[in-house]
DNA sequence: TGAAATGTTGGGGCG
DNA sequence: ACGCCCCAACATTTC
């Protein structure tokens, strides 16, 4: 018998609850359908960096399971039409957690249960499932820390290793669309030509990185993971957004090597606590769907934002006149990452120094980064606007020169990514517009011209986000 | 998972 | 020798 495994988050093999169910079965028809276009209404359009990821992703997959079934559409017309033509009367995937996706599952599930068609899903992606954890007083967690107390204690079982697969070769062969049929590849131009050497798409890939970083990156990871200059970072978020690798397995890795090196246990707790908050913010988003679209704090709409599309668009470009922040939003632009330290720094500047709507940078994460994932980028983007569960309070506006110093205290990540100030004294290349004109001459550098004069000024800021925020305070209190 | 403003303390220069 | 002032250095408060 045959079972159609529908992918969608959990591009792998191994600790793949889903596929693992089906190989019992007997044989299995893999298949994939890429909801384009209008199919997919009440979300976000899947970001071009995450397209380009999502190729080479079911490219390995394909290739790793000896073949894949890809389709364009919408699921809810074409996986019963799928079922029909392939003869199949099973089918299994694992669970997502967006509310579209909820609301798509549970419609195609009933769908199909009508048709007489056995449905069964599973969790590939989570620890625990959102319903799974609770407060004492029985609710969802809002607060991270003992969210992550509570998550720390449940053990975990062993995550699984492949199954031996059969693939139903007579049915697969009926489905011939390839993987560039699905055109998640830029052309005009291919901004992303030199992103094959940096990013390995796939499970393999995703083993890699893990195998790379505990190696090289883990060791010191506690508080160097706040250094954009270093290595110290797993980069695993892309991997993990595809399902290409597991937060158990990950988790169970952690565990091994704090038990074989004592050393490394903050740096590896550290490590699980980053990860919890991928399970909290997936938790968030579940039991409060409109995170994505709204605050969470209500007063927060009274906030007055501005509108000013040269300041979005000097803050995504990254020619705000800031370095540590227009670094990053390069990062971004040419790698499709940014550093967590200056995605919080980059954030704080669109929303508290340019006073734009946090959906604009949402919106922009979303189409830029190759993690990009909805709950992430909604609750840390609430999270650093102050309008989140457990946010950051308005009030903490960074420095952006003092971040820089701080962070990259020799300047490397700056100069890296923004070439035109690499001969600036480390003095001066978080502040050029604070240096002599002599040493800004003596670097090369001609503020308005090779590199840009700020946007708006640090302290003039600072002072107006603090002023708009009184609205905030003053809805809120109007409300109680 | 800040920064700036304000407050406090204590050593040293100096009349 | 003493008090006064200045101002780092550190602590606390405020945004």
């Amino acid at each position: 018998m045959t079972t159609v495994v529908w992918f969608r988050q959990d591009l792998r093999l191994a600790d793949n609850p889903a596929l693992l169910q089906a190989a019992h079965q007997g044989t299995i028809l893999p298949v994939y359908i890429l909801e384009d276009g209008t199919t997919v209404a009440a979300r976000e359009p899947m970001g071009a960096a995450s397209r380009w990821w999502l190729h080479h992703s079911l490219t390995a997959l394909q290739r790793a399971l000896g073949g894949l079934a890809v389709f364009r559409g919408d699921p809810s017309e074409l996986l019963p039409e799928i079922m029909t033509m392939s003869g199949t009367n099973d089918v299994v995937w694992n669970r997502c957690y967006e509310p579209a996706a909820i609301e798509r599952d549970k419609s195609i599930k009933a769908g199909l249960s009508d048709q007489g068609i056995q449905v069964e899903s599973f969790n590939a992606s989570l620890l625990l499932e959102p319903w799974q954890i609770k407060t004492q007083s029985g609710g969802p967690f809002k607060v991270f820390t003992p969210f992550w107390r509570s998550l720390a204690k449940v053990t975990h079982t062993a995550p699984t290793k492949v199954p031996k697969l059969a693939l139903d070769k007579a049915q697969l062969s009926k489905f011939d669309a390839s993987i560039s049929d699905l055109k998640l590849l830029p052309t005009h131009p291919d901004w992303a030509a030199g992103w094959k050497t940096k990013w390995k798409p796939g499970e393999k890939g995703a083993h890699a990185r893990l195998k790379a970083f505990s190696s090289d990156g883990l060791k010191g990871y506690a508080t160097l993971r706040d250094r954009p200059d270093k290595e110290n970072i797993s980069r695993l978020s892309p991997h993990l957004h595809f399902g290409e690798i597991s937060p158990r397995q990950i988790f169970t890795k952690m565990h091994h090597l704090s038990a074989a090196q004592p050393a490394l246990a903050q740096d590896t707790s550290k490590f699980l606590s980053e990860l919890a908050w991928r399970e909290f913010s997936t938790h968030l988003l579940f039991h409060f769907p409109k995170l994505a679209t709204e605050n969470w704090r209500p007063e927060f709409d009274a906030y007055p934002w501005r509108t000013n599309k040269k300041h979005l668009r000097a803050w995504q470009r990254g020619i705000t006149g800031y370095p540590m922040v227009d670094a990053g939003m390069r990062e971004l632009w040419q790698t499709g990452f940014m550093h967590n330290r200056v995605r919080m720094l980059t954030a704080s500047f669109l929303i508290k120094h340019l006073r734009l709507h946090w959906r604009h940078g949402h919106a922009w994460f979303n189409d830029t980064l190759v993690d990009a994932d909805l709950a992430n980028n909604s609750a840390s983007w609430q999270w650093v606007a102050g309008s989140g569960a457990d946010a950051s309070p308005y009030f903490r506006i960074f420095n952006p020169i003092l971040q820089g110093q701080k962070f990259d205290p020799d300047g490397a990540y700056v100069r890296r990514w923004c070439p035109e100030l690499s001969a600036l004294d480390v003095k001066y290349v978080h502040c050029p517009f604070d240096a002599p004109d002599d040493t800004l001459k003596d670097a090369g550098v001609a503020l308005g011209v090779t590199y840009p004069k700020p946007v708006v000024d640090h302290g003039v800021a600072r002072v107006a986000a603090l002023a708009g925020y009184k609205a905030v305070q003053h809805a809120r209190s109007d409300s109680i």
